[in-house]
DNA sequence: GTCCGGGTCA
DNA sequence: TGACCTGGAC
């Protein structure tokens, strides 16, 4: 099938877009407290991990208590990282807090305790992709990267390609971005920052705010008369009600309010939930087995515990 | 009630 | 490509 090119951006249509959406950034952005000047690289790394799959809301007293405890990579390596998961509360995917654990160890051991500047050693931390490692980079020490997650993804297709909604993740999202980004770096931070607030705020999945949208001059999807037109979409998300991940989660939330180990029997039984008749009788040993193959659970003579 | 989103890893 | 958690939006 040939390939459309991207309709690339002309020259003053780019410096005109990039100074529409970072005006409007300007006063429009939410007041987040890791954007506040002077944040720490590492203040701005927990942001980021935290932010993976986790609404803003509940994200921020995580955040704050986090760096009370922990203001460097160090201090956190210096814990057990069953702490880290401790700490890491109801935000959602564990597996993320002994990432972070992690990457501070490597931080701590390889890097003399200073988050990396660059691209390359940010993506050889543990749990650190391409996102979270242009993210780094960019909101933490002003590098000029384009940095794209989802919300930039759905901007890109509509204002830039026409489309209703963003396909998959494509190598070519970063240059779409990259097209667009100001050549100075701070606005170009500025600008990363200010499309995924765009598409978190007002070019929103389900009802866009249009009319409140900085750059409606200049997109596409809205000049074609936004056309039914998204491509096909990941295949539906699994029911989390009976999911192994609620098993999982039950023993999770189980442990980290467990000042003692626990029996492995006390947490299968958290596991089946209060429904009297699991469907699924195999559930319960299946989402042990899983979280100690994780690492996030460790089990001595028997009983349980965090890492 | 049901849908939904999110980046990384294996 | 599928698994991973939770709570808010609809």
């Amino acid at each position: 099938m040939p390939s459309v090119p991207a309709p690339a951006a002309s020259t003053p249509d780019r410096f005109e877009i990039a100074k529409a959406l970072n005006d409007w950034f300007a006063h429009a952005a939410r007041d987040l407290p890791w954007r506040a000047e002077g944040t720490s690289a590492w203040a701005v790394l927990v942001s980021e991990f935290m932010l993976q799959q986790t609404q803003v809301d509940r994200v921020i007293p995580r955040w704050t208590t986090w760096l009370e405890r922990w203001p460097t990579p160090s201090a956190l390596a210096a814990e057990e990282p069953g702490e880290a998961v401790r700490a890491w509360d109801r935000l959602g995917y564990p597996r993320r807090a002994l990432w972070l654990h992690r990457a501070a160890v490597e931080i701590a051991t390889e890097h003399g305790d200073v988050v990396p500047r660059d691209v390359e050693q940010l993506l050889a931390l543990t749990g650190v992709g391409p996102y979270t490692a242009r993210a780094i980079a960019t909101f933490a020490y002003g590098e000029h990267h384009p940095v794209v997650d989802t919300n930039t993804r759905r901007v890109l297709a509509r204002a830039v390609h026409g489309i209703a909604a963003a396909g998959m993740p494509k190598p070519s999202d970063l240059d779409d971005m990259a097209a667009l980004l100001p050549a100075d770096p701070t606005e170009a931070a500025v600008f990363n920052a200010a499309a995924m607030e765009l598409g978190a705020i007002v070019c929103t999945a389900r009802a866009p705010l249009c009319d409140a949208c900085p750059i409606a001059a200049w997109c596409e999807w809205r000049g074609a008369g936004y056309p039914d037109n998204a491509p096909e979409k990941r295949p539906k998300q699994a029911k989390f009600e009976g999911s192994d991940r609620q098993a999982r989660g039950r023993i999770m939330a189980l442990l980290r309010r467990s000042a003692e180990p626990v029996s492995r029997e006390t947490a299968l039984g958290a596991a089946r939930g209060p429904d009297p008749q699991p469907r699924d009788a195999t559930q319960p040993q299946r989402a042990y087995d899983s979280l100690l193959a994780d690492g996030l659970i460790v089990e001595l003579e028997g009983r349980a515990r965090l890492p």
